[in-house]
DNA sequence: TCTGGGGTCCTAGGACCC
DNA sequence: TCTGGGGTCCTAGGACCC
């Protein structure tokens, strides 16, 4: 199995995913207010991860502050994230995709493309439906498409526990008079950006001159955006193990740090847990990133590349420790984060660059 | 309402070089 | 005195996704 294009890109997404992997431990929560966020305490600085459809109808959503949420939904269950089981969780249904015998491109937790050779893609979406049900219990809904994008999409429809075709005959028809914020990849800043040029809809967008859209988004943005108007997009999927370009540790303080120690203690702290993780991949570490997040809500980046890449643990914390040298005394601090970025294989894959492309 | 944590990619501007 | 036109590297910030 490997890269490739095929016929049909299916996208399954499992219905409120970690929602329905606490009930699935904990039966006697179905049906109830389920919210999952944080450590599972309203009163600390967290926000939901996912709430179920029970708590949605009172307007609970992902990345809604905890407390907020606590306060609209007050009999609500709250549970802590649990990542280890939803990691667990996720490869079963990804073995279950697997075992249908297609290739399998993992996006996130709950998530997958795939890519099918079949005259009746609705028949197979139904297929794997079953599959993911009979061997983890948790239910899924399928997009059809004739691409990712299209794909992707396409599965809001039918959720949940449903299948929805979004392929190049119905996409106007479907998308045409929606709005742009609805496109994968157009989130709120960009859908006001580019309702100041008049296009506030897919059909406006998929019309607009790509000489406006690259003018105001820059060349390869403004062509993207073009693209996804008209519903384009890349049709290959590939299975090949994701290669992580970096990873990080980032904490939100309960209570803002004050001091220089407090601040040079928890970047000394957040950088060796960064480079553990960069040790399992066995690269070696040629930049680092410290994130501030200082009081009330102001975030700000520094980023140094090392004089050489390294594998050593103390370059990578005392070049954190430097980047901290130089934040804002006398300012509070309510996160910090360090980033340690790796060098890739020499013999690096010809991985198509697109603005998606975060997964687990 | 008061805003997590872990990711990715793109853009802009300055420095430096030819 | 009023000053080019690239190219590449680096850093900071922004936007998006799950």
């Amino acid at each position: 199995m490997s890269a490739g294009r095929h016929p049909w890109v299916l996208h399954v997404d499992l219905d409120q995913f970690i929602a329905a992997v606490e009930v699935l431990r904990r039966p006697e929560l179905a049906g109830r207010l389920v919210i999952v966020g944080g450590r599972g305490d309203p009163t600390e600085r967290a926000v939901v991860s996912t709430a179920s459809y029970e708590a949605r109808a009172f307007g609970v959503g992902s990345g809604m502050p905890l407390r907020v949420a606590a306060r609209k939904v007050p009999d609500a269950v709250i549970l802590p994230v649990d990542a280890p089981a939803y990691t667990e969780a996720s490869e079963r249904v990804m073995e279950a995709l697997r075992g249908l015998g297609v290739v399998v491109e993992v996006l996130g937790w709950d998530e997958a493309f795939l890519g099918v050779d079949t005259d009746d893609p609705e028949a197979f979406a139904e297929q794997a439906r079953a599959r993911v049900l009979e061997a983890t219990d948790l239910h899924c809904s399928v997009g059809i498409g004739d691409n990712k994008v299209r794909a992707k999409i396409a599965t809001g429809f039918g959720k949940p526990r449903g299948v929805f075709r979004l392929t190049r005959e119905n996409w106007f028809e479907v998308m045409g008079e929606r709005p742009t914020i609805d496109l994968w990849g157009v989130g709120s800043k960009v859908s006001k950006r580019l309702a100041t040029h008049g296009i506030d809809t897919v059909r406006r967008l998929a019309d607009a001159e790509q000489s406006v859209l690259v003018g105001e988004f820059g060349p390869r943005m403004g062509v993207w955006y073009s693209e996804l108007g008209r519903g384009l997009g890349s049709a290959v999927v590939d299975d090949s193990p994701w290669i992580a370009r970096g990873h990080s540790r980032e904490t939100t303080f309960q209570s803002n740090l004050t001091t220089p120690e407090q601040v040079r203690d928890a970047v000394r702290e957040l950088a060796s847990l960064a480079f553990d993780d960069t040790v399992k991949e066995g690269r070696p570490v040629f930049r680092v990133t410290l994130k501030v997040r200082y009081a009330p809500f102001f975030t700000a980046t520094k980023a140094r590349k090392l004089p050489a890449p390294t594998t050593e643990r103390a370059d990578v914390v005392e070049a954190a420790v430097a980047l901290a040298k130089s934040l804002e005394a006398g300012r509070e601090v309510r996160l910090l984060g360090v980033r340690a970025e790796m060098v890739m294989p020499e013999d690096g894959d010809p991985v198509e660059r697109t603005p998606l492309r975060g997964r687990l």
